[in-house]
DNA sequence: GCGATCAGCT
DNA sequence: CACAGCTGATCGC
């Protein structure tokens, strides 16, 4: 839960995720995500009164976000003084004291947080230098590296400060199975329970939170069905979510809620009171979404555990991972990092200390000559393609992620099992050979609950590091990087599924015996194949058991070094007019690396003239 | 009556 | 397997 006070020291004037107390004075206001723990005191009478008498306070936040805000009538009154802005567009503010009439000016980019619909960060920049705030997100290894506004042309953007999400900043929490294998496990779950008989019916057992839609959408698109839900009216607005949940009741799936839904579960019956038509009882299973994680040398990783009978838990995890938050953070190399939630167990000085061997070394000057790793992790749009060499189904995005920063010692690390560098990063021939390869580019969380009105133009966009547009829909039964880039520093094993199963005894229908008693889908040593993207087969399952998305290790030719960067192909020397047309660019600030992904559209917000 | 806070629960 | 939020008791205004 975040405990942020509200305000950053370097634009004290702005509250983000907090609305009481001091930040009753902000200038301006910004919400990252529609949880009610990052929405204290917005819904206050104080605050209320303020915007009435201002004509310049606005709240900030992503378009999904202000849907979902709105859905809530407690919160109706905030309607005209919202701002929705564009994601990935950089936005001028003015940041104007009403008193005084002084002003300050702040351009801010929203960032796609992959926590719940609409969540975003901030990324702000003024004449305090550049400032991240992550609000709560979900970065798998490598996810900075993508995101073409925290860069400037090919470099890493000089980060000032990190207002972080450190929930799982802990070593405990070293690795958290990543989306694909969390998902993968429960489609098999569902699978096998729901094709038994038409009565058989599962009920995820969700939270009241935003952020099950992804699960809705991808249980959707595999099994051709809607998921029962207790409302729709807050997805209105959003066909991609809309067209997968129903308040229609005949559905083998629900996600349907009562405040009794516990009890109502231990007496055969879900939340809705569903019954089949026919006076067949039904079987129902519960599947609990919950967080599971694993320490950094953990072989064993289950994604799904049997909990009772008919109950199981799921792994499932709105959050970054000890590994991920030190990948994304060793990737920016901030200044300074500030944690805006401390771990249970935790207090602020152990992840104050803990943040510190994180942040840039004052001595570091590498961001006023090269930042080459920085370069080398990045996936670009329209780069040429050349070489021949036969690659795996893995496309750069999913290579180009590893952790490269030196790693301090951990818990329960010997530093004996890290792969070299060389292991694990990949030569750009080999990125651009690979991209556009289908496997690794369905769309992703990020994608999906990022781009609220789905427009072609946004989804290429959320595809920019990859040439590929992004369907307006999720195909859910896309086959996605599984296992390809997951694997935690120092583990290098390869990493597949199994089902370890005992038969029920106590079934009381012969099919029962399709779902295991036992019901573990775990991780396990395997030696080293080729790749293979695909989906095992139902009868692999079966019969061995096994749910193997495979990794393949990168192979010695195929790896890379720091210093052997081949020179770009069809490199020239400029000619005269080219070079002018350069200096046009570079003087009317406009970033001449890319397109116009990288060509900030600042917007001016003209405060009070609505 | 309303809001803030906390314990308890899931 | 620890996130997010609900309910209910208590207190103050």
């Amino acid at each position: 839960m975040s405990s942020f006070a509200g305000r950053m020291k370097e634009y004290p004037t702005i509250s983000l995720d907090r609305f009481d107390r001091e930040n009753l004075h902000a200038r301006a206001y910004f919400l990252s995500h529609c949880h009610k723990d990052h929405m204290k005191g917005l819904k206050g009478p104080l605050l209320k009164r303020k915007l009435q008498f201002s004509r310049t306070v606005r709240l900030y936040c992503s378009f999904v976000t202000k849907e979902l805000l709105l859905n809530n009538p407690k919160y109706a009154f905030w309607e005209e003084y919202i701002v929705a802005l564009e994601l990935e567009s950089p936005t001028q503010i003015s940041l104007v004291d009403e008193a005084s009439g002084e002003k300050e000016e702040v351009v801010v980019t929203l960032l796609p947080a992959g926590h719940c619909p609409g969540s975003v960060m901030f990324l702000f920049e003024g004449s305090k230098g550049n400032v991240l705030y992550t609000g709560d997100f979900r970065f798998a290894a490598g996810d900075a590296s993508r995101i073409e506004l925290l860069h400037s042309g090919s470099r890493v953007k000089d980060i000032q400060s990190v207002y972080l999400d450190s929930t799982f900043y802990d070593p405990r929490f070293y690795q958290i199975p990543t989306r694909e294998v969390c998902l993968k496990g429960i489609l098999e779950l569902v699978k096998n329970w729901i094709s038994q008989s038409s009565h058989h019916v599962v009920w995820l057992n969700c939270k009241a939170a935003y952020g099950y839609e992804y699960l809705f959408t991808n249980l959707g698109d595999e099994f051709n069905t809607q998921i029962h839900v207790n409302s729709l009216s807050m997805f209105k607005k959003m066909p991609e979510i809309l067209s997968y949940v129903t308040t229609d009741r005949r559905t083998q799936i629900h996600a349907c809620r009562h405040p009794k839904d516990d009890e109502y579960f231990q007496g055969n019956r879900l939340p809705c009171g569903c019954t089949a038509a026919d006076g067949t009882p039904l079987r129902i299973i519960s599947i609990k979404p919950s967080t599971m994680w694993f320490g950094e040398r953990t072989k064993k990783t289950n994604v799904i555990i049997k909990t009772g009978a008919s109950s199981f838990r799921a792994c499932f995890s709105f959050h970054s991972s000890y590994s991920e938050i030190k990948d994304f953070l060793s990737y920016l190399q901030p200044v300074n990092i500030y944690p805006s939630v401390i771990p249970i167990g935790r207090t602020l000085a152990e992840v104050t200390q803990l943040l510190k061997l994180m942040c840039r070394k004052q001595s570091d000057h590498s961001r006023l000559i090269y930042k080459p790793l920085g370069v080398l992790k990045r996936c670009r749009v329209e780069r040429p393609t050349y070489g021949n060499t036969h690659k795996p189904d893995r496309c750069s995005c999913c290579t180009c992620l590893q952790v490269t920063e030196e790693e301090e010692e951990e818990h329960e690390g010997q530093g004996d099992a890290k792969p070299a560098k060389e292991e694990v990063m990949k030569e750009p021939e080999e990125k651009m050979e690979e991209e556009g390869k289908e496997n690794c580019h369905a769309p992703k969380w990020e994608d999906f609950f990022t781009t609220e009105m789905l427009t072609d133009s946004q989804n290429s966009q959320s595809h920019s590091c990859c040439s590929v547009t992004s369907p307006s829909r999720m195909t859910g039964s896309q086959t996605p990087e599984l296992f390809s880039d997951e694997e935690p520093p120092g583990n290098d094993e390869n990493f597949s599924l199994t089902l370890s199963a005992s038969l029920s005894n106590h079934s009381s229908q012969n099919m029962d015996s399709c779902l295991p008693d036992t019901l573990i889908l775990a991780p396990e040593q395997r030696e080293q194949g080729n790749v293979r993207t695909s989906m095992t087969s139902q009868k692999e399952v079966n019969d061995g058991l096994i749910l193997q998305p495979e990794l393949d290790e990168v192979s010695d030719s195929q790896a890379s070094s720091d210093f052997n960067i081949p020179c770009t192909p069809e490199s020239k020397v400029p000619q005269p007019d080219e070079l002018l047309q350069l200096y046009r660019k570079l003087a009317s600030g406009e970033d001449c690396e890319n397109g116009k992904n990288s060509c900030s559209r600042v917007l001016l917000v003209h405060l009070g003239s609505e």
